[in-house]
RNA sequence: GGGCACGUAGUCUAGCUUGGACAAGGCACCAGCCUUCGGAGUUGGAUGUCGUCGGUUCAAAUCCGACCGUGCCCGCCA
């Protein structure tokens, strides 16, 4: 159910029969007015006519309404057709149309929104591979809320979607911070443990820095680590785990939950990593080099290839001439795993039991062994800077052969979180104030304060409770609204102001309608006419109500690659929910509901429902919470 | 050297994919609105060479080219 799509086809066809033109044409000469007076949908068709037609576009625009006034029945959402300079503009009947929203809404209730067009396919969402080694910066919040928020996207218009987190527990940083807790017992005190490691990185790093002997020695750990009886690794493990879960409270805390973590050492342990060499070597372009610097070395040749032909070397090493992986051959084996071109070798186990219900599974060299099947489409939340490994490693699947599977490869990107004057490194550790559990918890004590002014009788329950809702929705909000091209610059007073073009805003507007619901409830029922609603705040709020299936279809078909990465504007999802919150904020200024006379009273608190349901519907896919009070 | 992205009022942004009517909001600032369903709201006001210069078009913030500024990327690293 699509009503905003069937008003627009309905434009759509009759425009195609007065003109004669192809439909298609027709639809691509659709737009909304900027002003709601001149019209509520309008077409440019005449501007294309005039050539051939030989006549003026305002003239034949004017032919256009007439004709159209000329089909127009009384039962018809629309209602008259107008000619302004050269566009033909159609306005609604707005009584109609209004009952049209507002029917579709409190109809499908939660339902309404979700769209079957993308029906069976499946997809996968990596994101966002945090190294477990560290608590979570708000940079790392951006790209998880991201691709927790694409997933919501995509499930309401039919994927079956899988949420899968990658754990580098192999990495540099890791063997690290292994050497240094191998030394030395741990002194938690009362840290949280990602930032008891996270805080320890920075020492290490110092070390490693300007210490040989401590370098040398972190090296060896991290030869080590790729043995999994090795004394380093099983202190990794523990170490990793422990991290893991840590940063997981904070996952959690945003609402974020994964179906899958799929581990590094596993990668390099299952047989992924030989069955994928295996089927790189047949491809031509990959070839064991016998001589030169990089004799040893399994690379694929980029120097056929239009993009890559400038690098500086042509030659991209996937496997070292010591026979260990580098990052890209990894990716490239994992890329295969997701579209099923190599078979599972994973075994699972569960890793935690999340909030929402639901176990996340790790692979692991014990757990069961387990299917998880082909994905159609493979999206990697991945920073704007890795376009060029991305691409690689969907190139790379393409020379392989698999053609479609480099097609249905997206790499969603996003720029950086950084501050005024710095950006986010582990190594000097200018996160250290930023971390996404304090930023959290600032936003929390300050939504209390708020909710403690305005709720003075409540229990504290209560208060800790819409505290939190409202607090980490306003993080959400203040991640998802910018676009994913553009870099944040964290400042707290953006982060903690509530007003305006905020979460609390659309949150505000939700609990608003909440409450008009349920003190109607008390009172008697009239019989009611939808279409008496036809002031200009009941139609504004009706029109927003209808486009919102549309506003997230939209928000699917943009999903456009390009060389460089696949865009996704989630700040069109955002910037629609605040729309909504605003025009029902007008509304309710000059509309009253249980104080108008019975039968209007019961067809705007009809409406209200309607906007509720919607509002309701575009929270969860922003992944924030709906109040009823705050 | 090659490549990618961004540049819009004091400030932060939307609009650019798919060209269309006087460029839309938030914050901050000024002035109104509570005997009225919740003021985290609403109404009004001031603030603009849409980086620069060309081109395409009936029409350019939007498409194309050049240039300027900013950030990022081009390792057997991680």
């Amino acid at each position: 159910m699509n009503p905003w799509d069937s008003v627009k086809n309905l434009a759509v066809s009759l425009l195609a029969d007065v003109t004669k033109l192809d439909v298609t044409r027709v639809r691509e000469s659709i737009e909304i007015p900027p002003d709601p007076n001149l019209g509520d949908l309008a077409s440019t068709v005449s501007f294309q006519l005039a050539k051939q037609l030989k006549k003026s576009p305002a003239q034949i625009a004017n032919e256009i309404a007439e004709k159209i006034n000329a089909r127009l029945e009384t039962t018809m959402v629309f209602e008259r057709a107008e000619s302004r300079g050269s566009y033909v503009n159609l306005f609604l009947n707005r009584g109609r149309f209004v009952k049209f929203a507002i029917e579709a809404a409190n109809q499908l209730g939660q339902e309404y929104g979700r769209t079957a067009v993308y029906k069976g396919h499946r997809a996968l969402i990596e994101f966002p591979a945090v190294n477990p080694s560290k608590p979570w910066h708000i940079g790392h919040a951006r790209n998880a809320v991201i691709g927790d928020m694409l997933g919501n996207v995509l499930q309401t218009v039919g994927y079956k979607v899988a949420r899968i987190d990658y754990i580098n527990n192999l990495g540099l940083q890791i063997a690290q911070l292994a050497w240094k807790l191998l030394q030395e017992t741990e002194n938690l005190a009362n840290i949280k443990y990602d930032h008891y490691l996270g805080r320890l990185y920075v020492d290490v790093q110092k070390a490693f820095e300007t210490d040989e002997k401590a370098e040398n020695e972190i090296r060896e750990i991290a030869r080590q680590l790729e043995d999994p009886d090795s004394e380093a690794s099983k202190k990794s493990i523990s170490m990793v785990t422990a991290c893991l879960l840590a940063q997981c409270q904070t996952s959690y805390r945003l609402g974020i939950y994964h179906d899958y973590q799929v581990w590094e050492s596993d990668i390099a342990h299952s047989g992924l990593l030989e069955a994928a060499r295996n089927m790189m070597l047949e491809c031509e372009n990959v070839v064991k080099l016998e001589e030169g610097d990089k004799a040893g070395c399994i690379v694929v040749k980029l120097d056929t290839i239009d993009e890559f032909k400038d690098m500086q070397e042509p030659y991209k090493v996937l496997f070292r001439s010591d026979g260990t992986r580098t990052y890209t051959g990894a990716d490239v084996a994992l890329q295969m795993w997701k579209f099923g071109i190599v078979q599972d070798p994973f075994r699972y186990q569960v890793f935690d039991k999340q909030p929402n219900g639901k176990e996340v599974l790790r692979t692991s060299v014990k757990g069961k062994k387990k299917n998880i099947g082909k994905f159609d489409v493979v999206f990697n939340v991945v920073g704007s800077s890795q376009a060029q490994p991305q691409r690689l490693v969907y190139t790379i699947l393409d020379l392989l052969g698999y053609k479609t599977q480099s097609e249905n490869s997206h790499h969603v990107a996003y720029e950086f979180v950084g501050l005024e004057d710095t950006d986010f490194s582990g190594r000097k550790g200018t996160w250290i104030g930023y971390t996404v559990d304090e930023i959290l918890d600032r936003a929390v004590e300050l939504a209390h304060d708020e909710v403690a002014k305005r709720n003075p009788d409540e229990t504290d329950e209560f208060k800790g409770q819409v505290a939190t809702q409202v607090g980490t929705g306003a993080v959400r909000y203040m991640l998802l609204k910018a676009s994913p091209d553009r870099k944040i610059t964290f400042r707290w007073s953006e982060a903690l102001d509530f007003d305006g073009d905020a979460a609390p805003y659309l949150q505000y507007s939700h609990a608003r309608a909440q409450r008009i619901i349920e003190k109607a409830a008390e009172e008697t029922q009239a019989e009611t006419d939808l279409t008496m609603l036809s002031s200009a705040s009941e139609f504004a709020l009706a029109k927003a109500i209808a486009m919102f299936p549309e506003e997230i279809l939209e928000t699917v078909r943009s999903l456009k690659k390009t060389m460089w990465g696949t865009s996704f504007y989630s700040n069109k999802i955002s910037s629609y929910g605040y729309g909504l919150a605003n025009l029902f904020s007008k509304f309710y200024d000059s509309c009253p509901v249980l104080k108008a006379e019975p039968a209007i009273a019961t067809a705007r608190l009809e409406l209200v429902k309607a906007f509720r349901t919607t509002m309701a519907n575009c929270l969860r896919i922003l992944g924030i919470q709906a109040v009823e009070r705050m």
